[in-house]
RNA sequence: GGGAGUUUAGCUCAGUUGGCUAGAGCAUCUGCCUUACAAGCAGAGGGUCAUAGGUUCGAGUCCUAUAACUCCCACCA
């Protein structure tokens, strides 16, 4: 017997216990059945999960109890992206300490201890929330099994060609003083100045204006461009100019990259101080100057103002350049710069020795092979071919930093040849190893370790690899490639979508998923991003879930559009309450008449096959939506089933299950297998939205029957494929009927049960409505029928009032 | 500048190969204590589907243009 209210703070931490203890969702290894594999996305340990977080989570969540259903053996693991600049710059900001400040051990257990504390309090959340996800088995991306696969990653495709180590102009962040990749950049609209500075002819009185944002780059000035077309400057090409204040010569070029419309029209070409920059670098191999180093301080070539920082010298030479006389004008501007998604820091253009993995190469065949994906929503695909087209820089994959997969790496300290670890010899830390044997170059045996640690993604984008490795102990392997699933938000197909794809296709020329399933943000009510640094998350998924349960957060998530943002509005969570509770009720209304019942076939009443005709009918949609991917989709549907269910069948046919001795036993047996059936089907479609629920329920009758430990694993209910539209339509008549006799009750403000004593039909199905005749009658409190042929119309007698109002 | 998306009821949004009278929840209004549920039920009002053209027997849906908003990318001299 069901309780007579469902209290979901006791019932679900109850099913979360037993669905761990019983593993109903553990992954059979031994199992022949269809695999449906998810390559879930492991959270960024650094910081508190958000509402967006736990929705797209909630749309996974779907997906695989959908495939569960359908009787697939369902892998869904679960892993923490524990290493990098992110867990690094958490625990920094957290303890108040630099890493450098402390020994690199030190900081490195700081880390490891933080990631763990978070790890627990995601692990809790995942639980509380219901999660299928293999909650016993995780992996972490700093473990000593993810380094070998992401250290064997790197030697393999080092040896393959796409790894080199090359001292290359590289996007840098003097802030974290590392390297970044391409896609850490994030843009931020800057207020900045256009100085307008002098350089004149060397010896000569004759000059030319520059326009530039950045004067401090002025030590590091290679050349001046113009334009081929530039008439007014022509007459310069060939010319040397003189740096303002620096005093050395730079010669004039022509290149018809300079914009004459921007500025002065006159560009100066400094080392780096842009994309371009680094493209005349190359183009003209220019010198490459530094005016500033690693930390963002201006060098020796700065002259006095060596020591100073970036922003510091730019206002100094700027006065410096107004006290003589060079500086025309300013203009102020608001620019789009290239900062370091992380900090905020504006990227500057370092030349190091970095390890980087080509891509730029390769962008044709990742391009071709990426039709091959399937995206759900379908236009996400724009973003990851727009991206991979407007690639500018190869991956680099080397981090100065202390907390992350080191390089399997030494150099030779006599003739600084590379020396690479040996498989075997994996995971290792060069920092603590020495290596096997001696430089294959010179037989030295003295090296010297790589200290750099490797990007957070190029051991993240091998997750089909570390996930899989759980069950296959097989490491760097393609064995459960491609896996079905793929599914993050948006922000990610730059990133973990497109670092998967090249890994994936340059170890073993695959794509790593079929499907790529793409979850939108979660806005504020005012429209900003909810995530971990902005302070506008006032609803902790702690707070919901306990105050309205884990299905009824889950019923918001689900009715949110893939890849669409929304807003975040408690509008749903009310919708779903109304939901969960009226399916207790009708569960626990037609289950009192189920106890002793034992299902067997009979001849179904009219009413009754109209309702398992419609039930067959969404069945089959349900099944067709979520196969797609349509998760609020297949909701709605069921939903709509389900509040007819209630609304209209039950209502129809309640009195038959009342009174058997009135409506004799073929009119209740058909009305119980009816309800038992559409009710269970009804469950386990809603089992893959309301699990704790749907449990519930089922565990208290259904389980008996079916002889099932759970409903998550006991199968989709079908009814049958064809669907009798004739017979809908028909039935679809006979409830118009009764929402007429509902409106003239309504109309007329009298009660739904007050007496009419005759109602004359005129229907082109009146041999249908016939048939109907008893439900019809008791619905509709109706003394006598007269049903004819012809075009629709109803026409009611009179009515008896309640004797009470008389 | 390139690309993608959005624009439908007072509010939040569904509406997938073009097809009966454009739907839901919330809100509003009118009723109903109906042998599950008043946290319920029945009913009503409310929409030139952003704008302007076009294709079609038929357009919220397809095409073209315009506008507003959002996102991604580029623009960093």
């Amino acid at each position: 017997m069901l309780d007579k209210k469902y209290n979901f703070t006791e019932k679900e931490k109850k099913w979360q216990d037993y669905w761990q203890e019983k593993g109903i969702y553990d992954f059979d290894k031994n199992s022949d059945k269809k695999v449906y594999s998810i390559d879930t996305p492991p959270p960024t340990v650094n910081g508190k999960i958000h509402m967006g977080h736990l929705s797209s989570y909630m749309h996974i969540e779907t997906v695989a109890r959908h495939h569960r259903m359908k009787g697939e053996n369902v892998y869904f693991p679960l892993g923490f992206d524990d290493n990098g600049l992110p867990t690094e710059r958490y625990v920094e900001k957290k303890y108040n300490k630099k890493a450098h400040d402390m020994p690199l051990e030190e900081f490195i257990d700081l880390c490891l201890k933080t990631t763990s504390e978070l790890e627990k309090e995601f692990h809790a959340l995942y639980k509380s929330a219901g999660f299928s996800c293999n909650l016993k088995e995780n992996y972490s991306s700093i473990s000593k099994r993810t380094q070998k696969i992401s250290q064997k990653s790197f030697l393999e495709l080092y040896k393959k060609g796409y790894i080199y180590h090359a001292e290359a102009p590289a996007l840098w962040c003097t802030e974290c003083q590392t390297a970044v990749a391409q896609s850490e950049l994030e843009n931020a609209d800057l207020e900045s100045t256009f100085n307008y500075i002098k350089f004149y002819v060397e010896n000569s009185d004759e000059y030319v204006i520059v326009a530039t944002t950045r004067p401090e780059m002025l030590p590091a000035c290679d050349c001046v461009f113009i334009h081929p077309d530039d008439k007014k400057n022509a007459h310069l090409k060939g010319k040397n100019l003189v740096v303002p204040y620096f005093n050395f010569t730079v010669p004039v070029i022509c290149d018809d990259l300079v914009d004459m419309e921007k500025g002065s029209g006159v560009v100066m070409c400094c080392t780096f101080g842009d994309n371009v920059d680094k493209e005349w670098q190359r183009k003209y191999n220019l010198p490459i100057k530094e005016a500033f180093n690693s930390a963002g301080r201006m060098t020796a070539l700065a002259g006095e103002f060596e020591g100073m920082k970036i922003k510091q010298a730019r206002l100094a030479i700027i006065e410096k350049l107004k006290e003589i006389g060079l500086l025309v004008k300013q203009e102020n501007l608001t620019h789009a710069v290239s900062t370091h998604e992380r900090c905020g820091t504006p990227i500057e253009i370092i030349v190091k020795k970095q390890w980087f993995i080509d891509v730029l190469s390769h962008k044709d065949e990742i391009l071709k092979a990426s039709e091959g994906l399937a995206w759900h929503p379908e236009n996400m695909r724009s973003r990851f071919t727009n991206w991979v087209q407007n690639l500018q820089w190869n991956w680099c994959i080397s981090r100065q930093r202390y907390y992350g997969v080191p390089f399997p790496v030494w150099y030779c300290k006599n003739c600084g040849h590379v020396h690479m670890a040996s498989e075997d010899e994996l995971p290792v830390n060069p920092r603590s190893t020495k290596p096997k044997g001696v430089c294959e170059n010179c037989g030295c045996a003295d090296f010297e370790p790589e200290h750099d640690v490797m990007d957070t993604w190029a051991t993240s984008s091998l997750t089909p690899q570390i996930s899989t490795d759980i069950v296959t102990h097989k490491g760097l392997s393609d064995d459960m490639i491609p896996m079905n699933l793929r599914p993050n938000a948006h922000d990610n197909i730059r990133v973990w979508d497109f670092y998967t794809v090249v890994k994936n296709l340059y170890h073993f020329g695959k794509l790593p998923w079929k499907d790529v399933m793409i979850s939108g943000y979660v806005t504020s009510p005012d429209g900003t991003k909810l995530s971990k640094k902005s302070g506008n998350n006032k609803n902790s998924p702690q707070d919901i879930i306990a105050q309205y349960s884990a299905d009824v957060t889950r019923y918001w998530a689900n009715n949110l559009s893939l890849g669409k943002d929304s807003c975040f509005s408690l509008d749903s969570f009310d919708a779903g309450k109304k939901l969960t509770n009226k399916i207790w009720n009708a569960s626990k209304f037609v289950l009192s008449f189920l106890y002793d019942y034992t299902p067997k076939s009979v001849e179904l009443l009219p009413m009754d096959k109209w309702m398992i005709e419609k039930y067959k009918k969404v069945f089959k949609s349900f099944q067709k939506n979520l196969d797609r991917y349509e998760i609020s989709l297949a909701l709605s549907e069921v939903e709509k089933l389900f509040w007819g269910f209630c609304d209209d069948y039950i209502e129809l046919v309640k009195r038959r299950l009342y009174n058997p001795d009135i409506y004799g036993e073929q009119g209740t047996e058909s009305a119980k297998y009816t309800c038992y059936h559409v009710l269970l089907g009804m469950l386990k479609m809603f089992s893959v939205y309301l699990p704790h629920l749907t449990e519930e329920i089922y565990m208290d009758y259904f389980a008996e029957k079916e002889n099932m430990t759970s409903i998550h694993i006991s199968g989709y209910l079908n009814l049958g494929d064809d669907i009798d539209e004739e017979f809908l339509k028909r039935g679809e008549e006979v409830m118009q009927i009764v929402s007429q006799i509902r409106q003239f009750k309504s109309e007329n403000k009298i009660s739904l049960k007050t007496f009419i004593k005759d109602l004359k039909i005129s229907s082109r199905f009146a041999d249908f409505i016939k048939s109907c005749e008893v439900d019809l009658k008791a619905v509709g409190s109706i003394g006598e029928l007269e049903i004819t042929d012809g075009d629709y119309n109803l026409t009611f007698g009179e009515f008896v009032l309640p004797e009470s109002e008389n």
